[in-house]
DNA sequence: TCGCCTTCGGATAGCGCTATCCTATGAGAA
DNA sequence: TTCTCATAGGATAGCGCTATCCGAAGGCGA
């Protein structure tokens, strides 16, 4: 018995109590204050003026049950001991709670099976949309995407496939855009020296081949992959072992600032000159790579901006908008400074 | 009509269906599954049975709609540029996960009316439980938390008023303690650097303060307190502040280690010999302060352990047991390197 | 003027679960 | 034996919202 003046059992203002207030029915209180069908202008002045009243606030578990559909967005990501991911982090929550909805974690570790896994939890929960980072997944991840039928937003790729929406950049370009620049300084024998693996990094080195193979320059010998966790300490380790390569090499383009800036403190701890024995050059322009000694040469990749457009881009996609599924490419910049 | 028979309009496996299956009636699966209420155990292994062949999961909303409560936690801390946080927040994650229970994440900005906002979005979801950094907030903040019921665990501070559950160390201890270990090595003119200036960096000012107190060595104008941000910029710049004062200081202890590493990198820039000309400390290890040259003397706080043992307090209140409030001291480690 | 279609408010019926009350059963006390 | 009471399964009634169908009202062409 939906008994209008019987107090509310949970002691919350219910639409039931707006609509009263309003003198119209629940359904119209509904379809007042979400806009979601026609609504005479009067009528919803008057609901939105008694919900106010009410201090009414919506209970976002029985909308959940009732649509079928929650105000969560999942969020995958690979790791927040990478500032890069903060960064894009903190756009994407700002942008979306701004429109209503709650941001969903999930950190992956780079581990495709440890994705799939928080996908599946994240799915039970019927967020409304999905962002995920890159393209590259276990098949039955994609499968479980696709068929949960959950917006869905990939970062930091613009390599998109058929009806895929991206957000980002070319990673290959920036790649090779800096072994170019690192070309045209005069530096003959670059290394490029990466940690982590994952395939956004294994782009940019594409772009450096690329950049060398044109220019007569590419020796595989001067590849370093390293697939442990990308710090400070392994830049510095991996800065002694290229060092101690013969014949030498005069640069090192490291794929994330962090190694580079283990490198830049590892050669000042033995005594190597940078950029004069060895040009160092590193990627996202992280916090502090302005302040080494010298000052690091790195891409500068725009995280916030690439936050807030998937973040854009996904809300469209949530209000049943149609979004062109071409891929949004916003650029990088190369910071030279005295590193190179 | 509740025909058991009719295709579930969702088409997702629900507790019905389960009920059906086992042969017992839909509360009795409810009760089975969660435990709550004794059922016989033949009973419990059935509707086990029957929910693993049908791969029965719950309906998160529909539980938080009829229990008025959620499978979520919200956790509120400052920010996620300091990796204190980020290995914070991984430890409350994963422990959290692992009991069944989602994150939702507020970057407070150390602004408490921020707090204040993102914890009334985050009431109206009904969490489980929160988790809140530190004790210092609004009274109305304090007030929802009390009035809403909802257990919540403080994290970094074992100063912990009537009844409140703290998860920490004493800063005042450690900042008292670095203060001692400069002490001890000779240095007279011990400078005290903070930026952020929230109240765990002003409890370590304390600490300092009373170390120098009781060797006679306090002076006021040793206190460098900037309300800014914490950055390795902002520690450069400071460090070249505190250089020019007169008389000359022979140790800075900056309250965190992006400032400390910050001042490293400037003094290098600037040709300060570190720690002959003046000695640097830090606060919290954080990563590649081990890999400054020279390697940073800092503090070393336990955030993973606090991380877990919060997720692992809340999640006895959430189920209902009684926790003692006293608050829960991990302790610090002081890690003495060559900057000191 | 009639019929058809569009517009918009409302009644109804769930979404999938749990709180609550009720009842059957059997153990143990009087 | 009778009564009390603890135990455990079930029936019922929502939690607060939205999807869906219905129908009244009004516009408009023929």
């Amino acid at each position: 018995m939906n008994n209008p003046l019987r107090p509310r059992a949970t002691g919350r203002v219910t639409l039931s109590d707006v609509a009263q207030l309003a003198g119209v029915s629940p359904i119209t209180v509904s379809r007042a204050l979400r806009g979601e069908r026609a609504v005479a202008p009067d009528l919803v002045a008057k609901v939105r003026a008694a919900a106010d009243t009410l201090g009414y606030v919506p209970n976002p578990a029985a909308r959940a049950l009732a649509s079928g559909q929650s105000s969560h967005v999942a969020v995958l990501i690979p790791m927040l001991s990478n500032a890069l991911f903060v960064d894009l982090l903190e756009a994407l929550q700002q942008t979306l709670r701004q429109a209503g909805f709650q941001t969903l974690i999930g950190i992956t570790h780079y581990d495709p099976s440890e994705e799939e896994s928080l996908l599946r939890e994240q799915l039970l929960h019927r967020p409304a949309g999905l962002i995920v980072t890159g393209l590259e997944r276990h098949d039955t991840t994609r499968q479980l995407i696709a068929q949960s039928g959950v917006p869905c937003v990939h970062l930091m790729t613009t390599e998109a496939p058929q009806g895929a929406h991206c957000v980002g950049f070319s990673q290959m370009d920036a790649g090779r855009d800096m072994a170019r620049h690192l070309i045209s300084k005069g530096y003959r024998r670059i290394a490029f020296a990466a940690a982590q693996l994952d395939p956004r990094t294994l782009q940019r080195l594409q772009g450096w081949r690329s950049a060398l193979q044109e220019a007569g320059l590419y020796d595989e010998v001067l590849e370093w992959l390293n697939p442990a966790p990308s710090s400070l300490g392994l830049g510095a380790r991996m800065f002694e072992q290229i060092m101690g390569q013969t014949p030498p090499v005069d640069a090192i383009f490291f794929c994330n600032d962090d190694l580079a800036q283990g490198a830049l403190l590892a050669a000042m701890r033995t005594g190597v000159a940078v950029p004069q024995r060895v040009a160092i050059a590193g990627f996202n322009d992280l916090t502090g790579s302005d302040q080494m000694v010298p000052p690091l040469t790195t891409v500068r990749t725009p995280r916030a901006e690439i936050g807030h457009a998937a973040a854009q881009m996904l809300i469209r996609l949530m209000q049943g908008d149609t979004v062109p599924s071409e891929a949004v490419n916003l650029g990088y910049a190369l910071q030279v400074r005295q590193s190179t």
